[in-house]
DNA sequence: AACAACTGTGCAAACGATTGCACATATATC
DNA sequence: GATATATGTGCAATCGTTTGCACAGTTGTT
């Protein structure tokens, strides 16, 4: 029988003896208030008993509405992005919507294409978790009026809606927490600037130590051009041979805070011990490395279902203004930061 | 201009003055040849200056192919799967195919749920990563003639393509390095029976034991009912209390593994000291643990990218035969495992 | 020179659902 | 009791492509 979804509303219809407007009607919630109930029913019953499903792609051509939604990420394989995935899945799942994803590489031609591909297939809107802070995507999307949400990072752009994490907040909860350790000389390992969540926790940092004038303070500060294990060892090297004086580093991510890891490693010192560490993102399993991280987590899964729910009241109601909206993480402290 | 992906290809024959028609065959490759070079370079021309774009829905529902895949994962946020995932998208995107993901948490339930949607939205194929080893939706596909190939998991069922590690091979590696550094009483944290993976790696260990038969070997084998740290725990500990002599144990997984690492801290024993340890899978930053997990590495991408080949040579040649591949892990040595 | 076989393109009918309009019947209004 | 308004359903066009068939013009065969 379920030969390959065959069943189409005009069997339906023949079955219960009305045209297949009615029945087209009865499926679709807003219009069958207008079909008596007791056809209702009957239609109900019979395209249930025949496993009745609608063809998308017969809706979409008629409608102009896919139900599809484009995912872009850098790298799937990153494991900051999988519960962010799985939020805008879960999000997007339970208002009928489905997400095709495309992974990015942070290449600006493979950014590209998988906008060309998700745009052939008509998606009804689009996710971009690869925002750049000076994106232009972003503006053609304005202006093509297609529905977008930024999600983990924003754009400077203003204009569209994003939902991002409370970087500032986040780096304040780390410095605090060092200061309460009796920490004042602290650094900062920064991600690229280009992104604004490298550059809002730089900003962050700079402000929560009151440092934005000092530019002897600014010293302390070391920026990275990708948010990655070696870029933390480079970074976290040069502050200590650079003969610095400090004893605690706010790394602006995870990773980053490996390679510091590495770097105290490599110099003899030891952390917490010598120098105090803190991440940022609480991927899974910093909580087995030795020493444990001390870091700020981030909602990731929240971030992503908020994403999606933005998304769709983008879609559903055209006109619903743009809106900036940040998440508030956390500080989870654990045994990579001691008292002074 | 760009208003959300219009131009038709109507608009491309009216201005090259042919008949829509004209416009399609040149557009497919394979009625291309048909049409005079020269209308073809015109249409070609037209068609990328207007931007046109071939609209999926409307060419799915003439033609019944969505050049959709369905992919079902039990949970994108377990670092297994990632990989896999995008090695299957790599795959399917190179031939023009676009993957939707479905989450199961392997529950029944939402796995007939996201097979619902799939087919709904009339994919082409579908990809497993859920199957157990007596999954009743996979005679259902076979019996729609609804292209299935399985990946990483694979089921009893014959006339399925599959394609996964080669865990035979895999655990036997294990062993034999462990019995290189001189053990020879060596336990097994085995993952569930239900699972193919869990199955063949329990069975690989006991013929590679040589104990398929000795009873008082099977002793040095527990089962869990999941492939979580929790369960390697109480698996680890269960050993340890039961006063069974061994000097190291292969889990089989790196989830297990973990909580083989706590349950012998929990004993006031060490790793590799008194009992080593080896996983399976080389999940991100097991290299990073204390001690770094000896592990077999399992070619998560090339098995995703490799679905995906297999996936699409079913969808375009429909009686390609159902094969059977695995693909060769590699053991890696790190500081869980010492000399006896 | 007549006929057969190709070639290149147009024509029109699908694919399956949605939806504005029309129309018959039932109900409300005076 | 006649007219106006509601109500429930049918009719048919439409969304953008693809593709079997038809047909005119060309080339090949004898």
């Amino acid at each position: 029988m379920s030969n390959r979804s065959r069943v189409t509303i005009r069997e339906v219809a023949e079955r219960v003896g009305v045209h297949p407007s009615t029945v087209s009607r009865v499926l679709n919630p807003v219009t069958r208030g207008r079909i008596t109930p007791e056809v209702v029913d009957k239609v109900i019953t019979v395209a249930n008993e025949l496993g009745y499903r609608p063809n998308q792609a017969a809706r979409g051509l008629r409608t102009n509405r896919t139900s599809t939604i484009g995912v872009l990420i850098p790298d799937i394989t990153n494991p900051l992005f999988p519960p962010i995935i799985r939020g805008i899945e879960d999000g997007l799942g339970a208002n009928g919507y489905t997400a095709i994803l495309g992974n990015t590489d942070n290449i600006v031609s493979r950014e590209m294409d998988a906008v060309a591909t998700m745009r052939a297939r008509q998606v009804d809107g689009l996710i971009l978790a690869t925002a750049r802070r000076d994106d232009p995507l972003i503006a053609e999307f304005l202006k093509d009026r297609l529905p977008v949400v930024l999600v983990n990072r924003t754009a400077d752009a203003d204009g569209v809606s994003s939902i991002v994490n409370d970087d500032v907040l986040g780096i304040s909860l780390a410095v605090r927490h060092l200061k309460e350790l009796g920490h004042r000389r602290i650094a900062h390992i920064a991600g690229p600037q280009t992104l604004s969540t490298g550059n809002a926790r730089r900003e962050g940092f700079l402000s929560v130590m009151g440092a934005k004038e000092l530019l002897s303070e600014q010293k302390l500060v070391v920026e990275t051009n990708a948010f990655s294990e070696d870029e933390g060892l480079r970074a976290a090297a040069q502050l200590i041979s650079d003969g610095q004086e400090f004893t605690a580093i706010v790394a602006a991510n995870d990773l980053l805070a490996l390679g510091a890891y590495e770097a105290i490693a490599d110099a003899g010192l030891s952390c917490p011990g010598d120098i105090s560490v803190t991440g940022f993102n609480d991927m899974p399993f910093v909580d087995r490395l030795s020493p444990p991280l001390t870091t700020i987590r981030i909602p990731h899964y929240e971030l992503g279902r908020e994403a999606a729910r933005r998304l769709i009241e983008l879609i559903e109601t055209p006109d619903s203004p743009a809106r900036a909206t940040t998440l508030r993480p956390e500080l989870i402290v654990r045994g990579s930061t001691a008292e002074v």
